[in-house]
DNA sequence: TTGTAAGCGTTATCAA
DNA sequence: TTGATAACGCTTACAA
């Protein structure tokens, strides 16, 4: 820094008054004589001056900055999310610290270290797709560290967690396939290690069940990456032969299903008379595609505004979460548009 | 803060050794045995310390720490910028605290004092479409605080910006549309006080010229909030009177593009066949859309990267740009799918 | 090779 | 009504 900013010491100095007089007038203490307050507040802000939030920040132990960890920015829904943290930080003075661990779990660990060294208050988190053990997590948990987790579940007892009913959200989407008449479906699956994607593959195969269909494991494929690329050759497979093919696919996010999609496409399959698809998450593109893409909209602004305030709380001491562990969990919503309806 | 962390104080207390030694034998300066230093390694290891990046930041004036404003994550084009930031901010130690300004100039200014008083070392920013003075950056800027505006140019003259080439993208874009026989050709224009909007618009002309085609005032129609269903009512007016309708559209943004494609679908004008289309900022949905859509890709990620490199440039003090200033020009490149080829 | 002390900007405590 | 002092955690002259 450079700015050459105007301290309480400079005010003290040129007003002849202790430094502690000066802390006091600006922060209209009582026993201050209203002569000298206005005195020291009409030269602050001659001097501009803006009290030094590191100082404060050592001084008090808190900082009013909280860390969001998150796996990538580019990301529809993530966006979102931050998008939420952001509104409610903003609105109560907190600052917002952000970093994405490109679904590395060095780069997450890492992350959280120089954040701490920050003096962060708390923690939001999704964490990466590499992680299994979560002790980095828990052992700040068990110093009562204040973490609020979104979106991914960690497998830590007494977590605070907000999520989407994601069961509930494939179950919906399958159940809606059904009703069209579609019997093979495919489900294209997240990662394995992902509570999101365990699921949404349980309520595909509770859906399916419900429906009076036998649930098939060569129909249920993981597409880890969740590339374009990678869903297209998965469907490609999937589809080549045109005995007994599947005539369904309910994808576990809407690029895959856009990789299915044009997979479909190529091979001359039509969507929706041939093939049903849908999706997850309402990406901005989905409704913008041919044909327009069914899928499971999820909350994601609010995913972020209602984390954040849990954390609040818990920074602020008025809920301890922790001890009466909450998982919030916000509906989704299925959004039916013409890839999945033929009837 | 909890976590009762260690400080050096804690270290020096049980080792009776001062803290000074400590913090010697901590970062390897000349002067104190080895023997010392391995008691204190060993110790801090076993505590966990972890240096306090606050009370670093209080005692060197300097905060590692660069704030980014932004009118909104939920942008792909921004989340890209942000996405490349992020990356060369850790690679460099450097933490990224984001600030949103929803397009709002109250909030930019709020947020830029509040980041100040945090000390942050530098600032790169995008500002609001609300923002048509530019003194509260320039007066940052009079006192040597360095500032790297990216994407839209402030009219400050010694500013130091990262952009892309706006005009000689849209001169590409309408150029094209020329050279595929369209000959009456929209430019859907975006906020009229933003610079890139202006080069945008001049690109569009100049091509127009230099295809032998007079501009038409009234084919340029503003829209400023840029969302699709603006597009779509303006598009539908545009073509109305199937009389001397207009067969082409160079939209300022995507989603621009997408409200036009809309509309012309729903008024039954065939695209590329009776309407070619050209969009900006190759936004993910854009290859995903039917047709799929052409449009000039800016490289967010890299100018996010050149953005904040400059950035700790400044901040290190290895260059002035400021005295001699500086306007990097990153190139965009035309992506040409199925909206605008009817040759 | 190590220790002492001052200082970064602020506030809380105690004393005047 | 105000001031002096210590402290938050760390670094760095200067001294020993």
């Amino acid at each position: 820094m450079k700015l050459g900013q105007a301290t309480i010491k400079d005010i003290a100095r040129e007003l002849n008054v202790s430094s502690s007089t000066v802390s006091r007038a600006l922060k209209d203490y009582p026993g201050i004589s209203d002569e000298t307050k206005r005195k020291v507040k009409e030269l602050a802000d001659k001097l501009n001056y803006r009290p030094n939030a590191v100082a404060l920040s050592l001084r008090k132990s808190k900082s009013f900055t909280i860390g969001v960890i998150i796996p990538e920015v580019v990301h529809f829904f993530f966006s979102t999310v931050i998008s939420g943290i952001e509104e409610v930080a903003f609105a109560n003075n907190y600052n917002v610290i952000l970093c994405q661990t490109n679904e590395r779990l060095d780069r997450e660990k890492s992350s959280i270290d120089t954040m701490l060294s920050n003096q962060i208050d708390g923690l939001l988190v999704s964490y990466s797709k590499e992680t299994t053990d979560f002790e980095h997590f828990s052992k700040l948990m068990d110093l009562e560290f204040p973490i609020v987790f979104f979106d991914r579940l960690p497998e830590i007892s007494n977590a605070v967690n907000v999520t989407v009913n994601d069961f509930e959200g494939a179950y919906q989407a399958v159940t809606h396939l059904i009703s069209q008449g579609y019997k093979k479906i495919v489900h294209l699956a997240g990662p394995k290690n992902l509570a999101i994607s365990k699921k949404r593959k349980e309520g595909y195969i509770q859906a399916l069940l419900d429906g009076g269909i036998t649930p098939d494991e060569s129909l249920i494929v993981e597409c880890a990456a969740g590339t374009e690329k990678e869903s297209f050759d998965v469907t490609i497979v999937l589809f080549d032969n045109p005995e007994n093919r599947p005539d369904a696919i309910f994808a576990h996010h809407d690029i895959v299903a856009a990789g299915a999609m044009m997979a479909l496409k190529s091979i001359n399959l039509r969507i929706p008379e041939d093939v049903g698809l849908v999706g997850y998450s309402n990406w901005q593109f989905s409704s913008m595609i041919d044909p327009p893409l069914s899928t499971v909209s999820q909350p994601g602004f609010k995913i972020g505004e209602t984390a954040i305030t849990m954390l609040l709380e818990m920074i602020d001491k008025k809920k301890d979460y922790q001890k009466e562990p909450v998982h919030v969990v916000l509906d989704t919503e299925l959004l039916i548009r013409k890839s999945s309806v033929r009837l």
